[in-house]
DNA sequence: ATGACGGCTATCAGCCGA
């Protein structure tokens, strides 16, 4: 099974260049996050032309969650539970949620699409949130993990935090200055490896970045940021066969300012695959 | 070449993003 994971900025602005990708790369089911729109509005046409289905969680023109495809979802999930809200001006523990979060269950993978909260600024209340936010998802994979060792779960998407200074090549993003790359922003991103999710993809991809900023000429000068994340519980990590980052995604017409990030998984739950046969 | 920001809407200005 080949999974990807994409901030598209924009499902409405650019569904020829995903729905492209999709078809060219082979993927079998895409995590979209920034998808701009509210279901109705969502261009599930396109998808289905190529043989994917869609379930899409947004509520307005912000934020936006969806999963594409071509394998049958089950159990689908929006929001995750314990996952906070937020309201300008609203500090309280029941501000309403964002569309940042959905799930399926694929082949018996536990998939997220996780939009993390970008921060703004380390004195902003959306700073506050995002580390909220951050520490209640946490808690939920601790939980899932707690009742089902075995479940191959995976939490993927846009984290906004570049977890070390390699994953820092925007020179406008400097720590004691600005979010993702505060000590508390990476401790919360630490603290999911802590738990026994592992980044599934640094080891097969151990540089170059998921995002580059539209401003300041960053992509050509390649002064982007790794942000985007696949992390794996050990079932799941342990059916990992591949990784890329699309890098070419960010070129050309139109595109949006992440890259998809692919992983390859072999399901085939035979752990003995690389051993002899004793008694063959 | 990979090129100077681009989505969205209670639009032509302001908000959001990282």
């Amino acid at each position: 099974m080949r999974i990807a994971t994409w901030n598209v900025n924009s499902v409405r602005a650019r569904v020829d260049r995903v729905v492209g990708f999709l078809e060219r790369a082979d993927v079998d089911v895409l995590l979209m996050q920034e998808i701009k729109c509210k279901p109705m509005q969502f261009p599930y046409e396109a998808f289905e032309r190529a043989g994917y289905t869609v379930e899409a969680h947004g509520l307005n023109q912000w934020n936006g969650v969806a999963i594409a495809s071509r394998l049958p979802m089950e159990d689908v999930e929006y929001s995750f539970p314990g996952m906070p809200g937020f309201q300008k001006g609203y500090e309280g523990d029941d501000a309403p949620l964002e569309a940042r979060a959905i799930s399926a269950l694929v082949e018996g993978v536990r998939l997220w699409s996780l939009y993390v909260p970008n921060g703004r600024g380390l004195e902003d209340p959306h700073y506050a949130y995002k580390l909220r936010f951050l520490e209640a998802l946490r808690r939920y994979v601790e939980d899932a993990l707690a009742a089902d060792p075995q479940l191959p779960l995976a939490l993927t998407g846009d984290f906004n935090i570049a977890p070390t200074p390699e994953d820092v090549g925007d020179p406008s993003i400097v720590e004691g200055v600005t979010t993702h790359v505060s000590p508390a922003e990476r401790a919360a991103f630490q603290a999911f490896l802590d738990g026994g999710l592992r980044d599934v993809v640094r080891p097969l991809v151990p540089s170059g970045y998921t995002f580059w900023d539209y401003k300041q000429l960053r992509f050509p000068r390649d002064e982007g940021l790794r942000i985007d994340f696949v992390l794996g519980s050990r079932a799941f990590a342990d059916a990992v066969e591949g990784a890329s980052i699309e890098r070419d995604e960010r070129k050309g017409e139109h595109p949006s300012d992440h890259v998809p990030v692919m992983v390859d998984l072999d399901l085939s739950d035979d752990e003995d695959d690389d051993l002899p046969m004793i008694f063959g």
